[in-house]
DNA sequence: GCCGTTTTCGGCCCGACTGTTTTCAGTCG
């Protein structure tokens, strides 16, 4: 899959650059989709181009087959390179700048020779900027404001910071009254990563909302503020943006504030062909202008002859066509989901008892948990020692008694060693009632060293789920290399569960590996890792990945009952 | 640069906000 984001960020790059020349925005928009649909693509495109089926991707032509046939051939672009050429890597850096775009970066460059952030720095603060046409005294100061944003922000945040904040937020609106207020943008798609925290409020007073918005106490600058959008910043540097539209165009506008964006063209484009437009206010006939539709989101899809969506599918993969066929799949949910399989408790380096986390999931109608500390060779983690185990087994046997609502597992997360093989003998293994298997040291081995690595694991006849399959940390490392097709084969042909690990810095399968196993119907466990009781509610965000990846409740282990789940474990 | 149950050429989603404008271009989502 490495070379399909290597695809993938070359064509992204000619797109950046190009914004720079004139007329080329469809050439721009052009290189974006192809890039964006290469990055979603579930298998390599290598395998693609072998087979001559890279016109088969969406919106490629012959102009851009070429040029990943040039990429794939040489690892280059020679058109790329003409065009780093035409202009300094920098200026893609001032674009980053809040308000800066490619126009603007092209004129600062021509007329000012600003090629970099420091030059574009130096000349505001020489207030070279004011001098040219259509530049004033705040497009200076607000380049400034720009640069200095750019610094102190870190990139995205991950879903599991923007998730909480932006639920309270809610709660804010509705405490002050606004009961129409849902999330927006990414974040109500549940990416694993989110820029800003978008807010909708559905509501006649708007300039009521405003107030209590720009009223957060966590609020530390508002800004932007217009009659129906408001810009705030937070106390630690997250932007929340929230507009507010009338109770009749809800719908429209959470459809349309949810996005993604390019679910948005696509779907506004179709609604032209069927004589309608679409906008945040509602659906228009374009012969008469009437209003067709707007209050709901179901209402707004009705309209255009398809189905309603779970948010976290709308990405412009396919779904707007399934939509159009009637053929929505129908996609795991929280409520699909029957206990965790992958726990930990204060025996090895969780926080809690066993007790503890028992309560918890019986709190949110489990049926099941399991409790699978780490085996012994992980002493970083507290990993237990045979005998511990053992202890821990007999203890977990108790509570079991003591909590006749919910069933306790007995289980470990076995330490994978460099063969492949695991922490604990067969016989003991054989013993636990599950065995979830995972990798913790020795990353860097070569592809196919880790590929078999991975296959003798999941081919082991005591394991049940892999763990956290790729190893990523998101924005801190990359998860180790090994051929991902190979290892889902090997899990399938072994009834092996492949792991969504819900912790928000994992999220690991990710969405796109979900797609892949809901492809080749490998089974998929979604697990917290949970560490304490309240990362039992790390599972929404395991959810949200799976349905971002399409993943049916029928693929998903634990939305197994008890009894089914009893079964397939032969417990 | 791509694409076609109206098209092989003429389209390609749509609106809010800002700054510097006297009617709008650029940026953003």
């Amino acid at each position: 899959m490495d070379s399909n984001a290597r695809v993938a960020s070359v064509l992204e790059e000619v797109a950046d650059l190009l914004e720079l020349k004139e007329d080329t925005f469809f050439q721009v928009r052009a290189y974006r989709r192809v890039a964006r649909e290469i990055s979603s693509l579930t298998e390599d495109i290598k395998d693609l181009y072998v087979r001559g089926h890279l016109d088969q991707i969406p919106g490629v032509g012959k102009a851009i087959n070429d040029k990943i046939v040039e990429i794939l051939r040489t690892g280059e672009l020679q058109y790329l390179n003409d065009l780093r050429n035409e202009f300094p890597a920098g200026l893609l850096q001032v674009m980053q700048v809040p308000d800066v775009g490619p126009k603007t970066a092209g004129r600062l460059y021509k007329e000012l020779k600003v090629t970099n952030l420091q030059d574009l720095k130096a000349a505001a603060e020489q207030h070279r900027i004011r001098m040219l046409k259509g530049f004033g005294e705040k497009t200076e100061e607000n380049v400034l404001k720009g640069i200095r944003y750019l610094e102190s922000r870190q990139g995205r945040m991950l879903l599991g910071y923007a998730y909480p904040r932006g639920r309270a937020l809610e709660e804010h609106m509705r405490e002050r009254g606004f009961d129409m207020v849902s999330l927006g943008g990414s974040l109500r798609r549940m990416k694993e990563t989110i820029g800003d925290i978008d807010i909708l409020v559905g509501s006649s007073e708007a300039e009521r909302a405003m107030d209590a918005f720009v009223s957060y106490p966590q609020a530390a600058e508002v800004m932007l503020r217009g009659e129906t959008k408001t810009s705030i910043r937070l106390q630690d540097g997250v932007q929340v943006d929230m507009r507010v539209v009338s109770p009749s165009s809800y719908g429209a506008a959470l459809q349309y504030f949810t996005g993604s964006k390019e679910h948005n063209v696509k779907m506004r484009s179709l609604a032209n062909d069927l004589g309608y437009k679409v906008n945040e206010y509602g659906v228009f006939r374009l012969s008469d202008g009437a209003k067709v539709a707007g209050e709901t989101e179901e209402g707004v899809y009705e309209v255009l002859g398809m189905q309603w969506m779970p948010p976290e599918m709308r990405e412009d993969r396919g779904e707007v066509d399934l939509a159009r066929k009637g053929q929505v799949p129908r996609v795991v949910t929280i409520s699909d989901i029957c206990g965790d399989l992958h726990t930990h408790s204060e025996a090895s380096d969780g926080i809690d008892s066993i007790e503890a986390m028992a309560r918890a999931a019986e709190a949110r109608g489990y049926e099941y948990l399991a409790i699978t500390d780490h085996s012994q060779s992980l002493t970083i983690g507290n990993g237990l020692s045979a005998e511990r185990l053992l202890e821990s087994m007999e203890h977990v046997r108790k509570v079991n008694e003591a909590h006749p609502k919910i069933r306790l597992l007995v289980g470990t997360e076995v330490e994978i060693d460099e063969k492949g093989g695991l922490d604990y003998p067969p016989k003991l293994l054989e013993d636990l009632d599950i065995v979830v298997a995972a990798v913790h040291s020795r990353f860097k081995m070569t592809p196919l060293e880790m590929t078999e690595r991975l296959i003798t694991a999941v081919s082991n006849e005591n394991v049940n789920i892999l763990a956290h399959p790729t190893g990523r940390i998101i924005g801190e490392r990359e998860g180790y290399s090994f051929d991902m097709d190979k290892v889902m084969q090997a899990a399938k042909d072994n009834g092996v569960a492949m792991e969504v690990n819900s912790f928000p810095e994992r999220l690991d399968m990710n969405d796109l590996h979900c797609a892949m196993a809901r492809e080749r119907g490998v089974t998929i466990s979604i697990d917290t890792d949970a560490h304490n009781v309240r990362q039992l509610d790390y599972m929404l965000y395991g959810v949200a990945t799976a349905k971002r990846g399409w993943v049916p409740p029928e693929l998903v282990l634990n939305t197994l009952s008890w009894d089914a789940l009893r079964k397939r474990l032969k417990l």
